[in-house]
DNA sequence: AATGAATGAGAGTTCATTCAT
DNA sequence: GATGAATGAACTCTCATTCAT
């Protein structure tokens, strides 16, 4: 009985080392000289082994791929509920700052989440959830009236496109002279949000608008 | 003399050929499965010809990533030179929607300068040269006390992960439910440059700020 | 006691079910593309499992042989025993016919007993015994005078070859533009077996013959 | 110029020098446990080199079935032509002999042709134009009178069954305890032609038979 | 009796690269 | 300048088989 057990958490230890190992050598030597056999070296045991917890690379690689987009959303998620006192701008704020944070400190999983490669066809839904959390934020800041009665989908992508411009900017390009990280993360934020703020004299202002209060 | 010319002229336009012949592979099959024998028998010469041209394969890549970029850099200049009627804010707005659109419609060099690979540590110094119209555009909005006296490096660079954002995640995730793309990419631009420009209640404000006006 | 029987009953049945897989996949997939593994899957049992019943490959792939060839054999003899009435020429030509009728019904037993791989050097017996019931007829048409005196040995040699030849064509060549099939075998049949009969103006001959009576 | 001949020519060598050691191989280790690699080894070469002229293991065993069809081919057109003098009936045992000494004196050819491994769907007309030459060998003893007039394709097939009967059997089970060769191939030619004769009291025959004048 | 894990060997094939010609 | 031949190394993946449990 117990041996059954023991043999089982042993057999997900090992798929969780494969999973580490991969994803190592992955993003250290890049997708395309990630072997199988350096692999199974790596972790000392036969290439065919592998074979044993995964039907092929590609299936290697879509879980590490799924690991990095769960540990995404989870952190995202995470945010969603706590922070229960803070006005929507500074929660949705926070929610921008934690996920750049989240690529700059696990810029692996951000990579295979984003960068490593394009991404097949299928499983395009696989954004959304995490991409939920941005509309909720965005949504109160509208509902709260903090913000102008913005699109709250095109606001939402368009916040998203800052975040990931600087997370794969300073994730992929290390040695570019970039200014100080902190300021430089705060500003694309700020950025990105105070222009959608309400301000006093704008106040009576109504109808859907997509944020281009600027002539020019 | 004019054989030894048209010797000349005859190796670069093979080079050429090569190089657009490579490009198109690496495009079309993804770097994984392009392969020096493809390209030879793309172009109808041996294998060995090829190495004629290119030292080994990583230079032949590095040949389209650099040409990639002086396209990018030649195409970011020719706005510099022109619309000297605009005002700056319009100008450099002008040119935050030109690097988007050359990257979408130049989706294959983009990816080469930006996304196909992560780029060496070596030549790092060649993001710069595309980077300086930024600053010049962003310098001109302050000087003309258009833009609050922000940090001109820092809002460049902010600028920047801005439409590196947008332009690669289009380019990236096609199936993404995007709302009109025309909408979506005025909004990123507005977002962002909105926030920096000086409005009438602020004009005595002074000293550098980083753009963080807002106390959240 | 009854344990005892029940277990040893189950694990003949296993053998069976082995067998009878083992043999589909075989026929299906052509014995290059036949593995253990996938054998094992077919019968929902572990490859380890197998090897409990059968020694290897070889052994469980001799074993299929020796089922065919003994069903070709039981085959055969449930002919010798019956259709006493007949003359023994019509006796001779049933049982060839049954011969081709038992490999065209049952091409799989034909295939494993003659065609699929080249029999082992050891084993050489094994075609004896269905070889002893073609001996037995032809001689019984020379004893009973209705075949000139041939040599029953080198006769039933001849006749095998020709039954075997259109059994082995007609499974191996389905594609081949044959004329009906039952004028074919009763062709073959006729031709290879009436130029043995002694023939009214014949019967005073004396000594063996090897049915050789064409001076051509 | 001498050069790139001699180069050719070193190319055909090499080639054919392959196709006999893969011969080799395949025949004395079976279809199922020929490889590349051990090609590549016997020939001493690497295992790369092969695919210089062949495409894949397919390829390469396909054209030695072509090739033993060829020689099969080619050693019955010499018949045709020659043995002007004799009489069809004679030209055509002639010719099964020549079948027959065919296949035993080339057992590798006649393996490839007919029985190393099930043919492809494709590729069926191949069997045709050796067998053209046995219609024709009959068709002329049907001419001359010299056969009942029997159905020229169904008693050119049942002739094929019986050589091909003969020659199979003689390659595959070597180890049977065969009556003398020669007069075993004698009796199976002599069988399945005699019957076929018209004999002087038959001469008043008519219409096309199926050679079936028994009425067992 | 049966299994799951593991392996070593080997399969076919493709690759970047070299070099004599 | 260009080639064709060649290679050695690598690739992904499957195999028959073993053995502790």
């Amino acid at each position: 009985m117990n041996a059954i057990l023991r043999r089982k958490q042993h057999k997900a230890e090992l798929k969780t080392q494969i999973l580490a190992a991969a994803r190592e050598i992955f993003v250290r030597d890049g997708y395309e000289s990630f072997s199988m056999r350096k692999l199974a070296q790596r972790i000392d045991y036969s290439p065919g082994s592998i074979y044993l917890h995964f039907k092929n690379k590609e299936e290697l690689f879509e879980s590490l791929v799924e690991e990095s987009f769960d540990r995404l959303l989870r952190a995202l998620n995470r945010l969603k509920n706590g922070h229960a006192h803070q006005d929507p701008v500074a929660k949705l704020k926070t929610g921008l700052r934690a996920y750049i944070d989240f690529g700059l400190r696990n810029p692996n999983d951000y990579r295979f989440a984003f960068l490593l490669r394009r991404p097949l066809q299928r499983r395009p839904y696989k954004v959304h959830p995490a991409f939920d959390v941005m509309r909720y934020l965005v949504g109160r800041c509208v509902e709260e009236k903090r913000f102008r009665p913005v699109d709250v989908e095109s606001t939402s992508q368009a916040l998203w496109a800052a975040i990931h411009g600087i997370t794969s900017l300073l994730i992929q390009r290390p040695t570019f002279p970039w200014v100080a990280r902190r300021q430089l993360i705060d500003q694309v934020i700020n950025n990105a949000v105070d222009s959608l703020m309400l301000r006093p004299d704008q106040e009576e202002e109504t109808g859907v608008s997509h944020a281009q209060p600027s002539g020019v």
